[in-house]
RNA sequence: GCCGACGUAGCUCAGUUGGUCAGAGCGGCUGUUUUGUAAACAGCGGGCCGUGGGUUCGAAUCCCUCCGUCGGCUCCA
């Protein structure tokens, strides 16, 4: 989103100079053009334009790129001016611009007061005095004029460096019922220098792509005979998972957590019960028995299920809190319009878990899971902050508002108690409950979503969920959601770029490689040996013995981005010492140190079993 | 789902004004070589040019359908 204050005033002016001059320049071409907003974003500009049928492509950018330098190189007065809104929907009528012409009707009715809410960012074009005369404002560069808040430089020749990079539709006013419009989008900086550097980063970006590196690293694949959306995982991708999930799973049982296990199909019911049915819908995979006359559902969330174990038995206030923890998949239909690698796909594995606790326990349940959750963005290497989501004044919120007030209050607490970073936002709750969201930042600056903590006072209502208290009544639990990595999918998507593939040891799908020198019995013996010994102590590694030069298994092997490659040949076969090649941004020393072969292994192994981020080798 | 771009060997990509256009590099296989820290040498295989239709004497090339991928929109874990 566009953040004016993180731009600089001068960068911001520069931007939205650009908008307004492509929108000259495209207007020069396309005389017929109707435009929609163009306003300043992260790192450039867009316009939304109305080319009737003409359709843009990047094949299309040069000529509206030349026509953009020949208004810079005019270098035009920009002019800014203000009329009245009613002289302005004339303007729009006159020149048949009506999207613009509907927003000034939009500004009009609301008034000076609330045309402030309307968002002008994104509008793009609306200012508004203090007066209750709304005015607004308009540009002019040579033979253009347009309906525009500013600011602007002060001529089109004062504007830096720009490119266009892409055009795609965008539904008028973000409204899929509305009309499509083109939106064309350039990236702009002050210098040409500073252009460079960020089309630098992204083309690094584009090398930490994790559907590339999926594939470079043999991570996982997708068929077009299984489905769009549905990822299969090879057995180096399976390592990572189950590593993940095993981590994920260690930091809750510690907290008494327990594994329980759900089928994945279940009969619709239990989502009608549940209110899911509504809102999910057509999200929903429909699943048809050829035997029953049931009508079943693919799950697309498993909490429901939990709250059927919980109520198989009768509970007491003593058996509280109930701990269930599952990693699991579900499935959802999304829009094929929205799949992407493994970032978002239809099915979905959660690291999943859910307590059932008295009002009086939510704290320190919430506090186990914070634990719980800064343990493993910090073993990965990720900063955290969180977001406190508490509900606002209206009614659109279940459950009493007592419960609301300290259900916000303990989770509040738990966050302090755990020294996160933390910032809270009113009315972002769900209706059901108030929760925490984990805000992961990568090595490339980007912040990502994932973990959740989310309680909920609507499912044990409608389940009917209940407890025995002490005084021998019956009584309501809390029910506490919550997944780690969110979905074990886009955590992986996440972390493979964040990492670029260099995973630590721990995680690393191939730990050690041993390449040998020659096809010598006693090299290739001594190689099979210190690799079953590594293997025993619960090591991933592989000998590689291929006919080739140790200068291309090395070279295979850093493609490979494995942790520690060791060369075999005649001197490791006479010393039982071998020398660690230790992938480079793991290296803590420049001269590699030569070692015990078995003292080597189980140093690897300990790095993997403490989960450390280095070597130390 | 919508708008746009795209789909040629396992991978990365040439080849499209319709007519020796089925190509290269890497990978794979075979042989030679026995290699010491980022690519030894030679030979050989390998593609219904995403799918199904259409136009044409002739389609990888033009048109339509579907499937899939990518960039956005919308939605979301």
């Amino acid at each position: 989103m566009t953040d004016k204050a993180q731009q600089s005033d001068d960068l911001y002016r520069m931007r939205h100079s650009l908008a307004h001059i492509m929108a000259a320049a495209i207007q020069q071409l396309w005389p017929d053009v109707r435009f929609g907003v163009g306003p300043v974003i992260d790192n450039g500009f867009y316009y939304d334009v109305d080319l009737g049928e003409v359709k843009l492509s990047e094949d299309d950018f040069p000529k509206i790129e030349t026509a953009m330098r020949a208004i810079i190189d005019a270098n035009e007065t920009f002019e800014r001016s203000e009329k009245p809104i009613d002289e302005a929907l004339a303007w729009a009528e006159q020149t048949h611009q009506p999207y613009k012409q509907e927003l000034l009707n939009d500004l009009k009715r609301s008034g000076t007061t609330e045309a402030s809410k309307l968002n002008p960012e994104e509008l793009g074009t609306i200012t508004s005095s203090d007066t209750q005369v709304v005015t607004v404002s308009f540009y002019r560069n040579g033979n253009f004029v347009d309906l525009c808040r500013g600011p602007h430089v002060e001529s089109t020749g004062k504007v830096g460096a720009f490119k266009l990079n892409r055009v795609s539709g965008a539904y008028w006013r973000g409204n899929e019922k509305n009309a499509q419009l083109q939106r064309v989008h350039g990236v702009a900086f002050k210098t040409a220098e500073d252009l460079q550097d960020y089309l630098d980063m992204v083309e690094e970006a584009k090398k930490r792509d994790h559907r590339k590196l999926g594939q470079e690293l043999d991570l996982f694949v997708f068929s077009d005979m299984v489905g769009s959306g549905l990822p299969m995982f090879t057995p180096r991708g399976t390592v990572l998972r189950e590593e993940l999930i095993n981590f994920s799973n260690q930091l809750r049982q510690r907290d008494g957590f327990e594994k329980v296990h759900i089928p994945h199909i279940t009969k619709k019911e239990l989502y009608q019960a549940s209110g899911h049915w509504d809102k999910f819908g057509d999200e929903l995979f429909l699943v048809k028995s050829q035997e029953t006359s049931d009508e079943l559902v693919l799950k697309p969330m498993n909490c429901p299920h939990h709250t059927r174990i919980y109520a198989s038995k009768q509970r007491s206030y003593r058996d509280l809190p109930i701990r269930y923890l599952e990693a699991t998949t579900v499935y959802r239909d999304e829009k094929t319009g929205e799949l992407a690698g493994l970032s978002r796909v239809r099915a979905i594995t959660q690291d999943d878990s859910h307590v059932f606790c008295r009002q009086d326990q939510i704290e320190e349940e919430i506090n186990h899971l914070m634990g719980a959750a800064h343990e493993l963005y910090i073993t990965v290497g990720m900063a955290l902050r969180v977001r406190l989501s508490y509900r606002d004044d209206s009614e659109a919120y279940l459950g009493t508002p007592e419960l609301w007030q300290s259900a916000q209050e303990q989770l509040k607490n738990a966050v302090i108690a755990n020294k996160l970073e933390y910032f809270e936002e009113e009315g972002e709750a769900a209706f059901y409950g108030p929760k925490i969201d984990f805000m992961a930042t990568d090595a490339l600056g980007r912040e990502h979503q994932l973990a959740t903590v989310q309680l909920d006072f609507v499912q044990p209502e409608r389940f009917g969920l209940e407890y025995i208290a002490e005084d021998g009544s019956s009584q309501q639990p809390v029910m506490i959601h919550c997944a780690l990595m969110g979905s074990v999918e886009r955590f992986l998507a996440v972390y493979i770029e964040h990492t670029a593939g260099k995973f630590p040891v721990w995680l690393a799908p191939e730990q050690i490689r041993f390449i040998t020198v020659n096809q010598e019995e006693a090299t290739v013996a001594f190689a099979k040996k210190i690799a079953i010994e590594g293997r025993e102590l619960g090591l991933r590694l592989q000998v590689d013995n291929s006919n080739e030069s140790v200068g291309k298994k090395i070279r295979t092997a850093e493609l490979a981005k494995v942790p520690y490659t060791i060369v075999i040949g005649d001197k490791e076969v006479t010393s039982g010492e071998v020398v660690p090649r230790i992938r480079k941004d793991m290296a803590v020393m420049d001269i590699p140190m030569t070692v015990g072969a078995e003292q080597f292994l189980k140093t690897v192994a300990n790095e993997a079993k403490s989960r450390v981020l280095k070597t130390s080798l």
